[in-house]
DNA sequence: ACCTGAACACCGTTCAAGT
DNA sequence: ACCTGAACACCGTTCAAGT
């Protein structure tokens, strides 16, 4: 139960994750902590104070975003669709806003590479156990590869979002790159390529 | 034909590579320049000298790596394997490379992002032909899905590469990645998720 | 309790002065 | 022709002083 804040200081909080937000997405994660704070109107040393780390601010701003996903899943998941159809949905859900936002792509890609700042395992914890019932559902139903692990799923699927913003060709084509995940994911016995 | 450089330039600049590339692995790509200045022992105006941008930089130390993937490729394309089998060795190959040097990695993903400086897509230019006709070669044969096209693929293995080193638990498995990956590349008609 | 902004450390880049 | 290193701009982070 986080206690209430003072309200000059919950002014500033709510202002600064404002300008926080649009500096992300406009000058990417390395946006300077300083100008967000002289945009929002405050002394650099109060940005630090509510967000020791860029990584806290990167966490609060991108928070709703999350959670949304996490809401997805668990909605796709009960929405009746067979389970392999309702795990390439999400998938798609995901892959658009991590492509979308560079922000949320930095912040989960942070997630799940060490896993150890409680504030971002803790953020992301949620959605990582969400998606795991969908990839579960879709194995039990034979849509997906029996040796596939959630958080190797979601390694992958930050991955093709980084590799389809690297085609120069304009905007990038979210469902092409699935395709080519997807396929993979769903595994085949057809083995002309072997290693 | 390159005019041949003042002893003490060649020095120089062979000390600022030697340095770099040890920079590069032990801190990044984000080393800092005046560091490995410091360290090669000339002043931070003689790197801007010889490279006027850390690309140029990272550019020159890899080079050799990358005309050694190339190579590869031609090789791996002679040398009587079936084709499917010639392409599969080979991006393992340039996949254990990427995975291994982080600044190859960096440098190649900034070559297929834009593909603008002519540096950059000078020194990439050899090895994504190699690629492309190892890949023609395996689609003829049927061993590689008709609508892959070469950037395409080696973006994807970029990101297989980077999703690898996302992995917290021990050293990154390539295989485990590429098998992923290839066995999507290959395609199937087995569709039990569709988009 | 919270905020401000000066101060410090660090890095990239340029350029006048030196050889 | 090439090198040096001081100078400048910029950023992150801390902390003493203020309210």
């Amino acid at each position: 139960m986080p206690k209430p804040m003072r309200a000059d200081a919950r002014r500033n909080y709510e202002r600064l994750l404002k300008e926080a937000a649009l500096a992300f997405t406009e000058h990417g994660v390395d946006a300077s902590l300083d100008d967000i704070a002289k945009r929002a109107g405050v002394g650099s040393g109060t940005l630090y104070r509510h967000f020791p780390t860029r990584q806290d601010l990167l966490g609060e701003v991108y928070a709703d975003r999350i959670d949304e996903l996490a809401d997805q899943a668990v909605e796709f998941g009960a929405s009746g669709r067979p389970p392999g159809q309702a795990l390439a949905d999400w998938l798609q859900k995901l892959a658009e806003q991590l492509i979308r936002l560079r922000g949320l792509r930095a912040l989960l890609g942070a997630a799940m590479a060490d896993g150890s700042t409680p504030v971002i395992s803790g953020c992301s914890g949620r959605l990582t156990d969400a998606a795991g019932e969908l990839l579960t559902a879709a194995r039990q139903a034979g849509a997906a590869r029996a040796d596939l692990e959630t958080a190797e799923m979601l390694r992958l699927t930050h991955a093709v979002a980084m590799a389809a913003e690297l085609g120069a060709d304009g905007p990038p084509d979210v469902r092409r790159c699935l395709v080519l995940m997807i396929e993979g994911i769903c595994g085949d016995d057809r083995r002309a390529m072997s290693l």
